[in-house]
DNA sequence: CGAACGGTTGAGAGAACTCAACTGAAGTGG
DNA sequence: CCACTTCAGTTGAGTTCTCTCAACCGTTCG
């Protein structure tokens, strides 16, 4: 695995709390609270900003690598992938968003995007031109939190990412992955149990870092393990009884790996 | 697109756009003026928000993962280390900072630190009380501003991370990493042929997502290629004479891995 | 002086990758 | 309606890159 950056500094005081949870974890919110609170958020940004609305679908990209930063925009529905794109050729899946998230925040430094972000299904997009959103800031304190607490959201998520990518063996990144997508689906009040991935194997491998082959494998094994199960028909419908077993059964080799 | 530190380093040479090895890269800004941007930024900082100062040195913490967020904080000087640990234990490296960053973000969302910042060297730093920060936005739109970009860089950031550590073979990540590191001096005015990487070759490798012994072998490989030269007293204290020498070597295992 | 630490290097092992064949489903066009 | 193609996904075999384990060196520090 990976050196770990062994007693960098200083002993600890108490680092297990929050946290919470491994790899890519879980919003230490509760589920119940935590819909409501996107509710609340949109509700919000809706009276303060009267977004504009528009309905996309799958595929529709709302905006382009390279493309000049004017607005930001708020997933009312559907889901979204960010895709960056190096100067040398190589594509990246850098982000996922759900209902409640914003999408933009990586070209406010820039004033241009560096990725493009993509439907995965028909959605629900609000805009709202930055200059605007600036002056409402300004006007409306819970507004400028909120902003805030999404962009700190957002850079948490980014280096959930980093220590799933970099520390993790192939099969617990893959149930990583499936954690993180089952709870941003329950955190939203949807049905974390059996759901639509909807990515396909390679760019689940390509967002974690992995072959599709050995994503394929790893889903494969966890199918085996009867720890996950597939709607024959569509191979990204997926079923997950039992959440608490699929998490032991990767725990098992990290803590292994760890000593 | 990206800029060869040797380049940034005399801020009136032209820029090529190198297609550099993107992955850890540094933000577009003109070369020309970003070390005066990030000085006007600290100015700005200083008049509006009166922040309070402190020296610290190597190895101090300015918060732990697990403390309550109240404070962010601006570095005026010296070098940062970010390190995030996970509730199984597995620790990361997920961020660097330099002169002009802002340190704490992270805890926005969740009212809490979820990582350690420690200083790698002595250091400035400013901290201000989050309220505060929010107040005085409303009130100074450039700072409000200022911040988003702050936030916005870091996500970038992270994003470039994400790429480099999924997409790229070893040796690169470490080229990559270098010339991260170069950038971020050069863009501070700062010597980029020559520096310390302020990290044991540990957390280096775990900062890319590998081993201490591969990193090791890595700067080995490139010394004896004579594109890379250490301080035989502190093998930290690296050289780098040539940097487009560097990021060419290699350039062409990243151009053969994608075809 | 010995212990601890950071770093280097070698040899062997193993995890993930590459290449390749195969399946089933979906779409195209004659 | 049925070849034909294309695409997503699965699986196997062999390869390779990185990791693991281990020995070793030079510094620093108690």
């Amino acid at each position: 695995m990976q050196t770990t950056a062994a007693q960098l500094a200083t002993p600890t005081t108490k680092r297990h709390d929050i946290a919470a949870v491994a790899g890519l974890g879980m919003p230490a919110a509760l589920p119940t609270s935590a819909g409501q609170r996107i509710a609340e958020r949109l509700r919000l940004i809706e009276t303060v900003l009267g977004p504009k609305r528009r309905v996309v679908k799958a595929g529709d990209v709302i905006y382009r690598s390279g493309e000049a930063f004017s607005h930001l925009h708020v997933l009312n529905s559907g889901f979204f992938k960010l895709i960056s794109v190096s100067a040398d050729g190589r594509e990246q899946v850098v982000g996922l968003k759900f209902r409640g998230d914003w999408l933009g925040f990586g070209a406010i430094a820039r004033n241009a995007h560096a990725c493009d972000a993509v439907a995965m299904d028909t959605a629900e997009v609000w805009s709202v031109r930055y200059e605007d959103l600036l002056r409402a800031c300004a006007a409306h304190p819970a507004l400028m939190e909120m902003v805030h607490e999404a962009m700190s959201s957002e850079i948490m998520r980014d280096r959930e990412s980093i220590m799933a990518i970099s520390t993790l063996p192939a099969d617990a990144r893959v149930v990583a992955f499936l954690h993180y997508w089952a709870d941003s689906l329950a955190v939203r009040g949807l049905r974390a149990d059996q759901f639509s991935l909807r990515l396909s194997r390679a760019e689940i491998g390509n967002y974690l870092g992995l072959t599709l082959e050995t994503v394929s494998r790893v889903l494969s094994k966890l199918v085996r393990a009867r720890l996950i199960a597939f709607n024959q028909r569509s191979r990204r419908d997926i079923c997950i009884p039992d959440f608490h077993a699929l998490e032991a059964f990767v725990q098992r080799r990290t803590a292994r790996d760890l000593h």
